[in-house]
DNA sequence: TCGCGTGTAGGTAGTTGTGCCTATACAATT
DNA sequence: AATTGTATAGGCACAACTACCTACACGCGA
């Protein structure tokens, strides 16, 4: 490559700033600035555009996370690292919700940060194995509860096959070519299938196709 | 503690098992079996009733999953760490789905695997962070490129307010009376919104709006 | 002032899905 | 042999969304 690797790295700990600047000026073409609080961060990174920004989340004027918001806000082309020491579930849920692309705990070694630079320069998310307990919860907490399965047991095979066209978005006819059968066939099951769950509307079906599709 | 943590480790190649056997075996308190196969996994998990169970996931006769899907239908007291070679989000999806533990790549180093272990007997997730990106799109049920996002900036903000609804499974009478205006100006801002997104068909919008509901 | 974008509102037609019926064929159970 | 469950298929009325029109008011910039 003919131009380095651009980072900014803020940090109100000097400690932690020479760490990372440490590693990565050891392993080639970075170009490192350091931010020592959130408002320096945001004026380096505006006028830098790094590739990548690793950002504390305490941080004196302004936090990682407005300072995040400001990037993702002005469209800017570069990738969130946030670097923290709290394995905390909402902080982790705000990051996620922002759109940041790591998720390092300063507790984790070395290796771990040049790991998850290594993914988000290549466009992927790197995120913690400590935090992947709070994404699962995330994941788990959209939907799944008792009740809801209840209804979905009632259905029979073929019932099931269609709703799970019908939650991945496919229309009645579609369904129907893609099993040999009339539409009024799949609009039958459609039908027997909303009594089965006891749903009513229009797109009654749709919407808790699409709402338990990971379940079906 | 007066009781060995007792493990049972499947894969067909002996160099895995012994390996395994030999980060555990010198970390004290384990009592751990051995097997080869996807079936002599479930005997010795129904006879041991181990705390973990390492599963590879190809194995003769019975696959790792084949074997979790045991382990969850009788209910047994054993946790599942899946231990693959590959980084492939079907097979992920479909570990999370069965309610696997862990998720460890063979390619990780050691410590990787001590750590999994750590977390699964403290209750706890634990997956290697090269699979986080599939959890993400899991979580987010898509897949965040930015052709996705440049439809959206040609929305105005009416029709953006329109578009989150919209996602949010709301019929657009609904819609009208959210927001005190007739339904014929939400439908125009639908119709509008599906040409400036370029697309078409009947429920179109509401596809687009639920597959991108996390980022308008 | 004129044009343009935007938000508002309406019309008409067509597609898709739902609700509620009937009906046949087949397999399993009683 | 009769019943039940399931998959199949069709009819008809209605609701919701889309597609493609027209139209008016408002504000903003050329």
């Amino acid at each position: 490559m003919d131009t380095k690797t651009k980072i900014v790295i803020a940090d109100d700990h000097e400690l932690i700033r020479k760490g990372v600047h440490q590693i990565f000026s050891n392993k080639g073409s970075f170009e490192i600035v350091e931010a020592v609080d959130g408002e320096d961060a945001i004026t380096k990174i505006r006028m830098l555009e790094p590739h990548v920004a690793i950002l504390d989340i305490e941080m004196p004027k302004l936090t990682g996370f407005d300072v995040a918001e400001k990037i993702h806000q002005e469209s800017m082309n570069t990738s969130v690292i946030i670097l923290t020491m709290h394995c905390d579930e909402q902080l982790f849920n705000r990051a996620m919700d922002i759109g940041v692309m790591g998720f390092v705990l300063k507790e984790n070694t070395v290796s771990e940060i040049v790991r998850c630079m290594d993914k988000v320069l290549d466009g992927k998310h790197y995120l913690s194995p400590e935090i992947s307990e709070f994404l699962i919860c995330r994941n788990n907490n959209l939907v799944s509860n008792a009740t809801d399965k209840q209804g979905l047991h009632l259905l029979t095979e073929t019932e099931k096959k269609v709703l799970k066209e019908v939650g991945a978005m496919k229309t009645s006819q579609e369904i129907a070519d893609h099993f040999g059968v009339s539409i009024k066939t799949v609009q039958n099951h459609r039908s027997n299938i909303c009594a089965k769950l006891q749903i009513s509307g229009t797109h009654a079906l749709l919407k808790f196709a699409i709402e338990h599709s990971k379940k079906i």
